[in-house]
RNA sequence: GCGCCCUUCGUCUAUCGGUUAGGACACCAGAUUUUCAUUCUGGGAAGAGGAGUUCGAUUCUCCUAGGGCGUACCA
């Protein structure tokens, strides 16, 4: 192909939020791009001024940002350039490569009938006609050939050819003299000096055509790489009723970036055997050869097993600030000595957590406000002897360093000295400590709760 | 209708003509255990179907089936 220095792009249409489909796109355009020491570029497709809004760029660029895949340059926005996109088919008409239609819309319905009922591509009458009024309502149409074949050499599936036949003539400048996609995308994508386009398989069809225009100009063909869809979990593609499409909504379900990175990364490419592996390392190993062909299904709980496992090694000040907004959203406040101590009771309670919402839900038992209701699982665990118990060890926990090991040795050598094992009255002192709401290991909830307040709640409940 | 793409365990994937078809998530069983969870051990689980090519096909070719995309003065 070329031996110039890699560019990639990621290039949205901004009509609405930043896809996860659209999100691995650019994931795997930056990926390739850094692994090549080449540039990433972002180009925002709003060549249709009707259906894209500034709030879709805004969305569009958050989502980006969020997943930390960050552009090397300032972002085109090509509606802006559309001068030199009329200026190009200028050239072509020059060139005899494109031509006017004067085609209306209703001949065009008529022609577009006949052609799909014969199964073959629309032409124009316009192609070799010349109008005895040039300054018509018209179109620019590019002047495809109508022999011989276009042959596509995808990185990642290979050749795929074309009979030039089958391609129609598409519009390169609407009737108000707007350019479309199909010339806009070529146009900037050689003026970007774009290496390398990498997109979704929607694309391979339009690859055929542009693969022509770059032809016409007399430019390099870039090299492409077709990347397959990412489905719903049923295999049918991703919509609403999934879960998710937004990058956004998975931020708000408490999915950490790096974990995104990661598995949007395993979805459609691996490296071995690898699943868990670093930003660098996905760098170093990313190939657009070895992505694979196939759509892949979106997998919530490999997602959260992924997750689970960036969570355990995030840094607690961090997760601390995330839970928090989480608990700010629900409307949940945190006393003063609770949020001070939130990196460090965050330490103790991630565990089991997928996501940050369950972080937030895993530090619900230290949000309760004493004195609370006991659920009728602890109550019914309460009988006196129990009761009588828990008092005693109450007694013995006044004395007792408030620090997990020595809490632990303590609740042992409780349960030695009273002759039972802890099952006789762990889960109630569990059940007193939390009020019914999912609790750690003993030690670690005592702990967690601090002296006072956890033999205020015992009080409480005696 | 026409064109193009895709098809290995439930899911994500490895294999690049010769393997007991490997790994991960999920699942099941067992162990641990102070709830849930975690952790540990073990287990079941796959080449869409049919023709070829070949000494030998998951791997190469063709057909069929199923799924997807395109067929716009959308991108």
């Amino acid at each position: 192909m070329s031996s110039r220095p890699v560019v990639t792009r990621f290039a949205p249409s901004p009509t609405g939020f930043l896809h996860i489909g659209g999100a691995r796109t650019a994931l795997f355009n930056f990926l390739y791009a850094r692994h090549t020491g080449g540039k990433f570029l972002l180009r925002v497709e709003d060549t249709d001024r009707e259906r894209s809004t500034p709030e879709a760029v805004a969305a569009i660029f958050e989502g980006l940002n969020w997943l930390g895949v960050t552009a090397d340059a300032e972002p085109v926005f090509q509606h802006q350039r559309a001068d030199r996109h009329r200026a190009a088919v200028e050239d072509l008409l020059a060139a005899g490569k494109a031509y006017r239609c004067y085609l209306t819309i209703e001949e065009l319905e008529k022609a577009r009938e006949i052609a799909r009922a014969e199964g073959r591509a629309i032409r124009s009458p316009w192609r070799d006609q010349t109008p005895s009024d040039p300054s018509a309502p018209h179109v620019v149409r590019f002047k495809g050939p109508l022999t011989g074949e276009t042959v596509l050499q995808d990185l990642i599936r290979g050749e795929i050819r074309f009979q030039n036949i089958d391609l129609d003539d598409l519009v390169l400048l609407r009737a108000d003299g707007a350019p479309t996609y199909n010339l806009a995308v070529v146009v900037d994508d050689h003026d970007m000096g774009v290496t390398h386009i990498i997109r979704g398989d929607d694309h391979i069809n339009n690859a055929a055509r542009q693969t022509l225009i770059y032809q016409a100009f007399g430019w390099e063909v870039p090299a492409m790489a077709h990347l397959p869809l990412i489905h719903g979990p049923d295999g049918a593609k991703l919509s609403k009723r999934h879960g998710a499409q937004a990058v956004g909504e998975f931020a708000d379900m408490g999915y950490l970036p790096e974990a995104m990175r990661n598995y949007l990364a395993r979805l459609g490419w691996g490296h071995g055997d690898s699943e868990i592996f670093s930003d660098s390392e996905a760098q170093a190993w990313f190939e657009v050869a070895d992505v694979v062909k196939s759509p892949a299904r979106l997998d919530w709980q490999k997602l959260g097993f992924i997750n689970h496992h960036y969570i355990q090694a995030a840094d607690n000040g961090r997760l601390a600030d995330l839970v928090g907004t989480v608990l700010q959203a629900r409307g949940e406040a945190l006393a003063e000595p609770l949020r001070q101590r939130l990196p460090e009771l965050i330490g103790c309670l991630k565990e089991g957590a997928k996501t940050t919402l369950e972080l937030a839900d895993a530090l619900s038992f230290l949000l309760k406000r004493r004195p609370f209701a006991l659920d009728a699982k602890t109550t019914s665990l309460l009988t006196d002897e129990t009761r009588a118990r828990l008092s005693r060890l109450r007694e013995t926990l006044a004395d007792v360093v408030f620090e997990r090991a020595s809490l632990e040795v303590a609740i042992r050598s409780f349960a030695e000295a009273e002759g039972v094992g802890i099952g006789k009255f762990g889960p109630a002192l569990r059940g007193v400590l939390s009020g019914g709401a999912p609790a750690p290991d003993l030690a670690t909830t005592l702990f967690t709760l601090g002296k006072t307040e956890a033999l205020a709640r015992l009080a409480d409940a005696l």
